[in-house]
DNA sequence: GCTCATATTGTGTACGTTCACAATCTCCTC
DNA sequence: GAGGAGATTGTGAACGTACACAATATGAGC
């Protein structure tokens, strides 16, 4: 029965205090010109009252919230998620909260209700961490002025993007297996409308095509260990296959056991290499050579740079791309020697 | 230079549509009593004007937000992530957000700031996906009285709970060890203070003990899957090793790339059974026998109970336990006759 | 001690919404 | 067509805070 007995309010603190309520407001705001002893005795009036100040309100006057919105997709991809702990813990460290919207689909309708809501909201900024073509095009014909950053989105649309740099990633990746003596690389790539999917094949074929060697078909994946099962169990009828670069590690795995279930030694026989060095690569049989990528890094970088945006009071296209690492262990080998 | 155009009030679409603010307010929270005309009128000022509500303004005038907060820990628990996606999703069909604060340690304090924070924001509920016995602890000594329901917390301290029972999983991943003939069963743990570690090993004791056999020390894990490695060249050296049950899936993955180093065969000589059933978890070298949790139910089914508390005003003890199911495949074979 | 600049504190108002209640309209019944 | 019940609409508050400005206290300089 006994409702709640209403929170206590700045005028409580106030009254408690013996100030007035504008005094109390700045304590909680930290202004300057507040007497030590009168700072004091507000603080201890608060303490004493159990005091916290009510955010609703202060966004109400202020038009800002301190909420960052986050969109992004519901399938557990390690990616985002990654990136989603460096954004928590970022702008928290800035005194701000992240309001998550996990999508289930990619269209414009559902990318556009999610923007209203964040918007209903009044979030300071919006993080978007949905990294395919769609999700971009949407976002462009949102006519919303709201500071968005995103997180391994599409550059060049005039949004600020933070992203690993895929291409290189891929390059790298293709680059190694070269230089260990692969006449070619085959390559199973990701879902078809993904931003990584396209750009890790574009460097494959880029380091394939600078060495003078022409780009075989890709076989199309789906992110999934399964996919790449089937994938793996396709290239092991390959004769010539000495070498595959899977568009990430679950591929990878999944290419391992159909490799291995044909007799096909790894590296020996076949060397394979992954993308996004995820914690369990380093134990797959035989361990994983990947591509690692910093996406708590990028999430806080993409962070950084949403509170500038909402520091100036508008939006900006700022680029940032950081450099993938290729993390060599034993699944990569001399090519055999035919 | 061009400011904000404040964006549109409800007093806005009010005098566009002829009526007063309130009948907007009852359109808004669709109140019967209203002309069928007269609301038609009213929804086109709020199209015509993009009027979206303001959440803040209703919060404070309500004393309850539409958010919900959920407390987790920003390693990258699988469990956790997947009952994220399952909150965040019933969540939002309730018209409610999820505000999310990600803890780096779990201790009293840290736990009270997470809880203060969210508080702040006056959230209509919390959910914690903690699953570590200090976090419970330092729950029950919070006198706040906000709706809270546990996601894979321990049950009997007096605050709902949604998990899967861990203990039964662990039973049934042992028992078919011993059904397959094994002698005993050899166990890898998680982190110590984490629930499902203590509960696990109290599964796997008990089938054991049903079955009249002493249960051989456990040997202490962290997870991931580079500590099952460690513990699978350890248990490598034991002659009468014939069956592993590791906490999770992770540490098994590490087990078996120990035992394929020392030339032990899966499932011939040892069988190895996990626990999560990650996606990865079908592809690994063998296809790993586990133990299934629905997690994403769990989140669901927490949030449901959260309303139940929201609806009536306060906290109950709800208990939600969902069963496992163990998946058998091809890292698990009958003992090898000695 | 007086003057004035500056530091400190206080007062009025607005933010956008919902709630409680008051006012008006509509239409049925007799 | 009067009465009244119910439907529909409107009015006055209040939520808790920050901003703009007004008022007062303090202390330095003479």
């Amino acid at each position: 029965m006994s409702s709640q007995p209403r929170s206590p309010s700045i005028n409580d603190v106030a009254a408690l205090a013996n100030v007035s309520y504008q005094t109390v407001s700045r304590v909680l705001n930290d202004h300057p010109n507040v007497r030590a002893s009168t700072r004091l005795k507000v603080q201890a009036a608060i303490t004493q009252l159990g005091y916290s100040p009510n955010s609703a309100a202060r966004t109400l006057v202020t038009g800002r919230s301190r909420v960052l919105g986050v969109i992004t997709l519901d399938v557990a991809n390690v990616d985002g998620l990654a990136a989603m702990y460096g954004v928590e813990r970022r702008a928290r460290e800035h005194g701000y909260f992240v309001s998550t919207v996990a999508l289930e689909h990619v269209d414009r309708s559902s990318m556009r209700a999610a923007v209203d809501q964040l918007a209903e909201q009044r979030v300071a900024g919006m993080l978007v961490i949905v990294p395919s073509e769609a999700a971009d095009d949407a976002l462009t014909s949102l006519p919303s002025s709201v500071p968005l950053v995103l997180i391994e989105g599409r550059p060049g649309h005039g949004i600020a993007n933070a992203a690993v740099d895929q291409e290189l990633g891929a390059r790298r990746a293709t680059e190694h297996l070269l230089e260990l003596g692969h006449e070619t690389v085959f390559h199973v790539r990701g879902l078809s409308d993904w931003m990584q999917t396209h750009d890790r094949v574009t460097g494959w074929r880029k380091a394939l095509e600078a060495a003078g060697r022409e780009a075989p078909l890709p076989l199309a994946g789906d992110w999934t260990a399964g996919s790449g099962y089937s994938a793996g169990r396709m290239l092991a009828r390959i004769p010539e296959l000495t070498a595959v670069f899977a568009s990430n590690d679950d591929m990878a795995l999944g290419i391992l056991l159909a490799l291995a279930e044909r007799g096909l030694r790894v590296p020996e026989d076949v060397s394979v290499v992954g993308f996004d060095n995820l914690d369990a690569s380093a134990y797959y049989n035989p361990p994983l050579t990947t591509v690692q990528q910093e996406f708590t890094a990028v999430g806080s970088r993409a962070v950084e740079m949403l509170f500038g945006q909402i520091e100036r009071g508008e939006r900006d296209d700022e680029q940032f791309l950081i450099e993938p690492q290729l993390v060599v262990r034993k699944s990569t080998g001399p090519a055999r020697t035919a």
